[in-house]
DNA sequence: TACTTATATTTGCATATTACGATATTTACT
DNA sequence: AGTAAATATCGTAATATGCAAATATAAGTA
C-alpha cells in the first residue's frame, strides 16, 4: 500500500508543526498526562476540584496514605498541575490554573457519563 | 486544622459518587489516560487525528520502530482508545470514538496554544 | 509450493514507578 | 528548650514499562 509520497510528505510536515518543531509540547503535553493519568492522582484531583484542600483532608478523603499521598501531591506539583501554599503548619493544595482544571473536567465528562 | 466533621462528610460522600461507586470509572480512566501519556503514542495519535492509517504509513510518519510501533498499537487498542480493521495485508487503526477524539483535541489545544 | 511484504508477538534487558515504613523538617504552643 | 502536629523526604522492595532484535503469522504473488 502506498499513497502518494507527496501526500505522505504533506502529512509528515503537518505532524512535525502539529506539536511544536522539537517536540517540546508533545513531551510536556505527556508529561503532564501521565502525571494525571493515575487512579491516586486523580482522585485527588476530584477532591481538589471544589478548591484547595489541606493534606489532611486529602488524606481523609481519597484514603491514601500520608506519604504517599504526599509524594503525589509533590509529583502533581512538579508538573505544574497543582500548587501549594503553607499556612501555620498546613500545606493547601490546589490546581495550578484553568486549562488544567478544564481538561480534568473534560476528563470527568469522557469517562463519567 | 479541622473543618467540621459534617461538611467532611459530605465531601467524601461526594468523591464516591463522582467517579462511580466501585471506583470502576477512576481505574478506567486512568488506564485510558496512562496509555495516551507517551510522546509515541501521542504522536501516534496526532498523526490519525485525520483518518485511519496503516501501520507503515504511521511508521513512516512517526519514525518509530515497527515492532515498537506495533505494541503501541496493541496497547492504545486494548485500551478502547484506537480501533483496527484488515484489509488484505494492511491493518488500518483510527480512534475509536468521537470521546477520544474530543479529548485528545482538548488536550492538543490545552499544551498546543 | 516458494517467496515477499505487512504486521504481530516473543524475549531479554534496562529503566521507571509504586507503596510504605522510618525518619526528617517545619511550625506552633507551653 | 521541649513537645506535638502537619507535612516532606528517604530507603527499598515489588512491579510495571520501555525498546528493539528475533521470530512468528497472515496474506498476496510468482
Amino acid at each position: 500500500m502506498k499513497t502518494s509520497a507527496s501526500k505522505n510528505e504533506i502529512i509528515k510536515r503537518e505532524l512535525q508543526q502539529l506539536f511544536g518543531e522539537q517536540d517540546t509540547n508533545i513531551e510536556i503535553a505527556a508529561q503532564c498526562l501521565k502525571v494525571m493519568s493515575h487512579p491516586a492522582r486523580l482522585r485527588i484531583l476530584c477532591a481538589l476540584r471544589e478548591g484547595e484542600q489541606t493534606v489532611q483532608n486529602l488524606e481523609y478523603y481519597t484514603e491514601i496514605k500520608q506519604s504517599t499521598l504526599s509524594q503525589h501531591l509533590a509529583l502533581l506539583k512538579s508538573r505544574g498541575v497543582l500548587v501549594s501554599r503553607r499556612e501555620t503548619t498546613y500545606s493547601f493544595y490546589s490546581f495550578s490554573n484553568d486549562q488544567i482544571t478544564q481538561l480534568f473536567d473534560l476528563i470527568k465528562e469522557v469517562f463519567c457519563t
